[in-house]
DNA sequence: TTGAAAGCGCTAACAC
DNA sequence: GTGTTAGCGCTTTCAA
């Protein structure tokens, strides 16, 4: 039914061969030959079939691409970006939601190697390795990005997260903040690593300038502006005493600000709160949330970029880490400070 | 060098026929043999080859989602909704953004038929339509999803944007507006049939009320806060003067009442504004955004369905629009009636 | 400059 | 219940 090779040569008078050779440029026919054969198969609407292209050619040109949650802009932005990069390259990238199932991680591995790509990037749920293994097993080629679990130790580029919690809770004790709390994802997300690295490092540098995180000014909220109020409404009418939060995300943080103006708080005088993604939104007057900005446009074209690397071989490991930004806004910048006499005796940077 | 079902079948000392067969369930194979079979391939790392499996069968179980733009929330949640329907018809979803350039678009379809898949969900640019008349040419069924070009007569599911113009309109008129304006997209996007119907529909609804949108109050600005801002301070400054507005979507009319508040309007009683999409953000209470709620995931899901419906030729057209619903908030429900004799000698439903 | 022949990995007829 | 044979559409030797 729809025209191929031989249907071409038939026409033509000429071989199979010949049409193939046809659609290379300078391969060895004659003009008039390749003329001819080229019509013909316009005339014939011939399109190649790519399975016999493949099979015969045993290479795919074909890249994954593994990912969480497509419908989060941020890795949506970073699937774009490594298209581009990848179609650079003259190969194709095939992208998939694995939804933070592990299970459906390796069914979609699983997939891919079927289909024989050269290689993936990926970012996984960190609830299982599986797909990381089989990928291993089969010498794909692969690389991370975003983020990656402790015990992986392949190639990645990701946000460093630790400058992330470092630059936030410096920012908050260069305003004056001596009691910060931490607002975190919901029990599922708080696992992931990149929350727990930002924390992490938000509390180790207050500890170097010996302020402690109190235990009830760590709460786990969510990531959607209803769970960070509904949450923090709670919190607040409970013993949360902090004068400066860090929140998994801006959205959590507007609903973060919401309640506490309910609750009587000025934003940024009475309670500095800074958000991570730096949404289109934040910067409206009426939100200005001071927030991190991270790199994921650059994440994913050095991460496209580093996989041909790995996939010529002419490097086996790329391990590289961005730093994100501070975008500063009143949400932070009003701050009254409280106790002067204590930067004295302890501050540090 | 990697394994083969003649590799599997020289260790188990069967036909490759048999190995074939033992991968299916309910085949003739005994079952002995097949657990024998089943059992060396997984010792040898077996994983079949689509490449081969698809150009034996001819089928390739693949529908291609062909769209403007993955970074548009929208548009992903409506992949990812697709996505899911598709694996249920047991085919695999394979998706390419064509970042709003028709010869992006006419070379991914191109590619999409390369490939052989069996069916095509897309929403175009509407710049050209090459892309669908290569779909017809090769007899590969499809359908639009979301939008589609005054000149497109194949199957779609898509918003019924004359509604969406409206139930807008209708609002502003009871709660009093006289003086309609629109704030629309910029030039590119605003010969985009969707912004096209919003807006015509919009203005007849006016119309049979015996009102016009006077063309001062008819301005292109864009679909980012930045520009809504930008032009609609510029429009103040001339001799803007519509008493509620409908805009291209939410973060323009985030600009767009950031703009009049700064201008000495007050957002919901001097000026109605309402947007397009009713983001997350748009029901934080210091923006409290009436805005119009298109139902992306439905849409998505039954596009998918129809598809398998033209696949399996159940039917061979299927055209359905859905419609929206407006979420009435804060920036349209405090408005003043200035004209109240108009409504006894014009107003009509 | 061209063609003949082989085969990529798999599956479907058909025969036993 | 199992094996033989052929072939999907293409590319790549190798020979002419």
């Amino acid at each position: 039914m729809r025209a191929t090779i031989k249907d071409i040569a038939g026409v033509a008078g000429v071989s199979d061969t010949t049409v193939s050779l046809a659609f290379r440029e300078n391969s060895r026919i004659g003009k008039k030959t390749r003329e001819k054969v080229l019509k013909i198969a316009s005339q014939l609407g011939y399109i190649p079939n790519t399975a016999a292209q493949k099979l015969r050619q045993g290479k795919t040109k074909i890249i994954a691409f593994v990912i969480n949650d497509i419908t989060n802009p941020f890795y949506s932005l970073m699937a774009k970006e490594a298209e581009n990069i990848i179609e650079g390259f003259g190969y194709e990238m095939f992208s998939a939601d694995s939804n933070w199932d592990p299970g459906r991680e390796e069914q979609i591995i699983k997939k891919m190697i079927q289909m024989r790509v050269e290689g993936v990037v990926f970012c996984l749920s960190e609830k299982s390795i599986k797909g990381i293994d089989l990928l291993n097993k089969y010498f794909i080629p692969s690389i991370s990005v975003d983020s990656y679990s402790e015990a992986y130790n392949g190639s990645y580029v990701a946000n460093n997260f630790e400058e992330c919690g470092k630059i936030v809770s410096q920012h908050l004790l260069d305003i004056g903040c001596r009691n910060p709390g931490i607002i975190g994802a919901d029990e599922t997300m708080s696992e992931f690593s990149a929350f727990k690295r930002i924390f992490a490092a938000f509390e180790k540098n207050f500890e170097k300038n010996n302020i402690e995180v109190k235990t009830q000014n760590k709460i786990n909220a969510g990531l959607k502006i209803e769970t960070g109020r509904k949450v923090f409404e709670k919190a607040l009418k409970n013993n949360f005493d902090a004068d400066g939060v860090i929140c998994a995300n801006d959205l959590c943080a507007m609903g973060v600000m919401e309640a506490a103006e309910k609750h009587g708080l000025q934003i940024g005088k009475d309670l500095a709160v800074v958000g991570i993604d730096n949404l289109e939104v934040s910067e409206l007057p009426k939100i200005s949330l001071t927030s991190v900005k991270q790199p994921y446009k650059e994440i994913a074209r050095k991460a496209a970029t580093a996989l041909f690397a790995l996939i010529n071989q002419e490097d086996s490991k790329i391990q590289i880490e961005l730093s994100p930004e501070l975008v500063i806004r009143k949400s932070t910048s009003t701050f009254k400070k409280k106790d002067f006499s204590y930067d004295k005796k302890h501050y540090t940077t």
